[in-house]
DNA sequence: CTAACTAAACTGACCGGTCAGTTCAAATAG
DNA sequence: CTATTTGAACTGACCGGTCAGTTTAGTTAG
């Protein structure tokens, strides 16, 4: 099923091989930014293809010539939401000496991610736990690599600082990477009053508590 | 539209005013177990009417008369998943001296609510930050409910023990509220191996780390 | 330069199927 | 008697996916 016709891309894999010169991914990103926006308010299966296709300005069978279907788009739309993620968090370099200071930095960066693109965040919580999904494989290996970040930020931190052995580092790592979204999210749903520099304190506090005094 | 036949119940009001005698909310309960169940897998929009009313072993007709419409339905399962956590939130008293050991017996609470009904939480973290939502109110009401038991806690916390005032109490209370459903998620679906204990002790720190030193 | 050619990219009508919601006459039971 | 439940039928809308055909933009040959 979900054939595509002639030889068109609609595939996961190569995402600009083919590509014509002079053709640039156009096509696929507008369906890439309407379907976020779409999906992140109604969710996946509230949001039809033809909608999506009417948002984007292309019409449904163009949707089908870039994507096998409309599940595969959403796999394609969570990979492109985690790669813009994660090359911000390694925008954070450890050029700062404290690995706290990283930390910080690193949070920050979450927070300014769920800015940008709160449809995202919106779509991985709404999605994340589902029990048996169709994006199953497909969250395990994304949440796999957002948390090897992180967890290596706090690897830093417990390197640098004495730190409290009882808390294991991936329940904190846990707690730390849902609390990025989920004040993220609130912040924009509840509290857009509340400032950035509010909500990282918010979140970092855990990671002043996980250092003994 | 959603209109209930003749003058049954079917209202979100008076949970159990027109009872007969005799007669418990044994439907009721079976479609809310039921429906928790799948809409918590699914989603509330992936899940159709003729399920849960087979799922709870009932007609369908006997749905649209215990509540006036799928969307009600929904409503009426929200608060009924936070009346019962408020219940075991509130279930801890003040007895403990220490209002820092009292905020570890509720987040413990929370913890064992996650386990008893993951369903719910499933289905508060996918439908909770939709923007125009059909139950926004619902979840603003409830929010603020579950909310203000937290922020009780913490303020008896900051009221005890010298805290950071840099670190915001609306933000902080959303940043453990936040890790305490994520928390207990993942570890259903991603790590049952860890255990309750440590996934207390990791929310806590952000506790500890409110407190200076 | 341009006409012919080619394949990628796109279109939108269409199909089989599903769903929420409604209604109702009959059955059941306190 | 009356509250409750049943089960089935019906509707009108909608939805994911398909496909035959069209457009567009490079390429090639003369």
């Amino acid at each position: 099923m979900t054939t595509s016709p002639s030889g068109g891309p609609a595939g996961a894999g190569d995402p600009e091989k083919k590509l014509r010169p002079g053709r640039t991914n156009a096509t696929k990103q507008k369906l890439f930014e309407a379907s976020m926006e779409l999906i992140g308010e109604r969710g996946a299966a509230g949001v039809t293809v033809d909608e999506i296709a009417a948002a984007a300005g292309v019409s449904k069978g163009t949707v089908y010539y870039n994507f096998g279907s409309k599940s595969d788009l959403i796999a394609q739309l969570l990979r492109h939401g985690v790669d813009i993620l994660l090359a911000r968090l390694l925008s954070v370099k450890d050029e700062s000496a404290d690995p706290l200071t990283a930390m910080e930095e690193m949070i920050g960066q979450a927070m300014d991610f769920m800015d940008d693109y709160p449809s995202f965040a919106r779509l991985w919580v709404s999605e994340n736990w589902r029990t048996p999904s169709e994006w199953q494989d497909t969250f395990t290996e994304l949440r796999g690599r957002l948390l090897a970040v992180i967890g290596a930020a706090i690897d830093a931190v417990a390197a640098a600082y004495p730190v409290d052995e009882a808390v294991s580092r991936g329940s904190l790592e846990t707690a730390v990477f849902g609390a990025c979204f989920v004040v993220g999210l609130d912040r924009q749903t509840y509290h857009p009053e509340r400032t950035r520099q509010q909500s990282v304190a918010a979140i970092m506090a855990s990671m002043r508590g996980y250092i003994v005094k």
